[in-house]
RNA sequence: GCGCCUGUAGCUCAGGGGAUAGAGCAACGGUUUCCUAAACCGUAGGUCACAGGUUCGAAUCCUGUCAGGCGUACCA
């Protein structure tokens, strides 16, 4: 059960007839901060006082006199300036924990208004190396589905991973000029990726060439600019003064930044020159971006040489992505790439021009939308479709498919002009009823503002990222293990099956526990951490609660249906025991604003009150037999909530570490 | 220029109308004859960027300023 919503509900019984809105009033029934004022306190009588012209803690003292909950709270006290503080009845917690102990689902009920949502995450390039930057999406959005789906909506995951775009123009190129025959048989996935980034950095390089002479006039342009601002005269009317001021300063900001561009643009430039094999490709292929382009554009025709390519560099790429899903523990219900929605876009732009909500504009196919400067391309100059145009057909074929209540986009913020200018479209299409929602998370920055490199400069690949986790997990386990005052206890082969579960929940749980809008910034130690708020230390305090059944060779499923008594006497015993019915209050506050780090900072606030009681309440050697059965009754609970919670965000617990 | 996001302890970050602003790391001190010390208990550390406003009450909402990040029609 929800103790919140149950106390609400009572409260706007009670505040009916006194407020002509008592739901919003009794809204304002909240857990308390701090224990002194009791479990959860009311703070509606300021406002409501304020509004009826009545003093708040009479209005205050009236209010708790109509309520009842007899059953539920002791008696109600009006403090301060007429905050009314509840302190919940011990009975009513022992009967909660009962009830909680009983069920399957730990006392959570099921969402009695059950909702559709597909949900929109991870979404890979095939065929470019998964980096750090993928892991956000994939870990937020799976723990989002498992949440969602756990409270009894139904969910379908979605991987719209990208196979149809350029990359495979890249790949096909560097296929057609520079393969290595005898490493691609060898690795297929591997000579890809190698052609990719080959082909990447020679259209990079022209690029780049191409762009240098404007980048150089831009940046003489700049440096004439600020010094004719730096040597003109102060002006002296005070606010011109600022004014002057603030334009140099932002000419010289400009400066700088066209000067470190430009640096760095001849840093990768002089970097392909000095590689001689890499230089004399370069010369040899001057029109490689076109050509790239030309043989994506081949491909989206139709072209069989171009099509049977991507039909054979496919399935070793998505079984490589596969991998790091099976090893993250990460699945989805459907995986349905771009190319899956390749031939709908012509008949969605057709549609669109047919309603007239997409005209034509400088010879590209655009929807205008309110409020934007800038239209939606649907169509390019050159006949292209845009991803905007695949993901129209996207939600066009879901809600076919599925008849969706809400769709959710894990997608980086970056994005967020396009996904405006894309639900904007989509509601002009017709699918004003169905729920739009961009959760978008912060970037993954490096610690100088260029991310994902390690020392030689070289991306963090995932996989390598997911193995320096584990080699972490896998010494601080050993560590652990050897210490133990009695010997090691764990084999070798066992610890490495922890390490595993251990290293991987550190990494997921570091991007879980922020809250997704802010960017971070990205650090092996932060990311990898076990020590502190960490999914670690409930994966311990986990396996703590297990340690203690084996060691007193406690049958709990036994116990639990025995139905024995709770006692909360102690107060490290009550505080537990509030946490542990707090559960679905996390649960809830998680999926209303698609937040997941409200989950973990629940579960971090579990494990804590679990430590303490640890240390404070014996169970094995507790005072008597009731005492011990209650205790292990909570440890019970306990580790079913973490290892719900957990679940949840997708992480594993182990029974020993 | 316009739009979105961010600014909280030395560092990394929670908290996003409610009472005395929190955690982890780092620092300092204590706890192991006792169920796992990956733990627990304590000390120290703050002008919640700044200025106005709304409110009984503002770190939280509004306006402005400053600082940083990102985005701004044919890339995804």
């Amino acid at each position: 059960m929800n103790i919140l919503a149950e106390l609400q509900s009572r409260f706007a019984a009670a505040l009916a007839g006194l407020a002509d809105d008592p739901r919003e009033m009794a809204a304002l029934v909240r857990p308390s901060q701090d224990p002194k004022f009791g479990d959860y306190q009311a703070n509606f009588a300021m406002p409501l006082g304020k509004r009826l012209g009545r003093p708040p803690r009479d209005l205050a003292a009236e209010v708790v006199a109509r309520l009842q909950f007899d059953d539920l709270c002791e008696a109600p006290e009006v403090a301060g300036p007429g905050f009314i503080n509840l302190r919940l009845k011990t009975d009513s917690l022992v009967a909660a924990l009962q009830q909680a102990l009983a069920d399957e689902r730990l006392g959570v009920t099921p969402a009695s208004n059950p909702r559709t949502y597909v949900v929109d995450y991870s979404a890979p390039n095939v065929a470019k190396p998964m980096h750090v930057g993928h892991i956000r999406s994939t870990v937020i959005g799976d723990a989002l589905a498992r949440t969602l789906r756990f409270l009894g909506h139904r969910v379908i995951g979605d991987n719209h991973i990208g196979d149809w775009g350029t990359q495979f123009g890249m790949i096909i190129f560097g296929y057609k000029h520079f393969l290595d025959r005898a490493a691609y048989e060898a690795r297929p996935v591997e000579e890809l990726s190698r052609l990719y980034r080959l082909v990447n950095r020679l259209v990079d390089y022209h690029e780049g060439r191409a762009a240098l002479p404007e980048r150089r006039e831009q940046l003489t342009r700049a440096e004439a600019d600020l010094a004719k601002l730096s040597s003109a005269a102060a002006p002296t009317d005070k606010a011109a003064a600022k004014n002057a001021a603030k334009a140099l300063r932002r000419a010289e900001g400009n400066v700088n930044d066209l000067r470190a561009g430009l640096a760095q643009l001849e840093a990768r430039l002089a970097e392909v020159d000095a590689e001689a094999a890499l230089a004399t490709l370069a010369e040899a292929h001057p029109h490689i971006g076109r050509d790239v382009l030309s043989e994506t554009a081949r491909l989206h025709q139709g072209d069989p040489e171009n099509l049977q390519l991507w039909r054979e560099f496919l399935p070793p790429c998505l079984a490589d992505i596969e991998r790091v899903y099976d090893r993250l523990g990460v699945a989805f219900d459907v995986t349905y790439g771009e190319s899956f929605y390749h031939d709908r876009l012509g008949t969605v732009v057709d549609d669109l021009l047919e309603r007239g909500i997409a005209c034509e504009s400088e010879g590209a196919i655009c929807v205008f939308n309110e409020g934007h400067d800038a239209p939606m391309v649907i169509r390019k100059q050159d006949g292209a479709y845009l991803y905007g145009t695949s993901d129209l057909a996207t939600i066009q074929y879901r809600v076919q498919e599925w008849s969706p209540d809400v769709l959710l986009y894990v997608v980086d913020h970056r994005q967020g002009l396009h996904f405006q200018q894309l639900f904007a479209t989509a509601r002009r299409w017709g699918y004003e009823r169905l729920e739009l929602q961009h959760v978008s998370f912060g970037t993954v920055l490096g610690e100088d503002g260029r991310p994902f490199k390690t020392r030689s400069g070289d991306t963090v690949g995932l996989w390598g990222l997911l193995d320096e986790a584990v080699a972490r997990a896998y010494r601080i386990v050993s560590d652990n293990d050897d210490a133990k005052p009695g010997g090691a206890e764990i084999s070798d082969e066992r610890r490495r099956q922890i390490a595993e579960a251990v290293g991987i929940g550190a990494l997921k749980y570091a991007d879980l526990a922020v809250n997704r809008t802010s960017d971070y910034t990205f650090s092996y130690d932060r990311m990898l951490a076990m020590n502190g708020n960490t999914a670690t230390y409930m994966q311990y305090a986990y396996a703590r609660v297990l340690s203690i059944f084996a060691k007193g060779d406690v049958d709990v499923a036994a116990l639990r249906a025995a139905g024995a008594a709770i006692h909360l006497d102690h107060p490290a015993e009550r505080a537990l025991a509030l946490g542990l019915l707090q559960f679905s209050e996390a649960l809830a506050d998680s999926v209303a604003e698609y937040r997941p780090n409200l989950l973990t900072a629940y579960l971090f606030e579990l494990a804590n009150r679990y430590s303490s009681f640890f240390e404070q309440c014996p169970v094995l050697k507790a005072p008597d037999e009731a005492t011990r059965t209650s205790r292990l009754l909570l440890c019970d609970l306990t580790a079913r909530t973490i290892r719900q919670g957990l679940q949840l965000l997708g992480i594993r617990v182990v029974d020993r570490m």
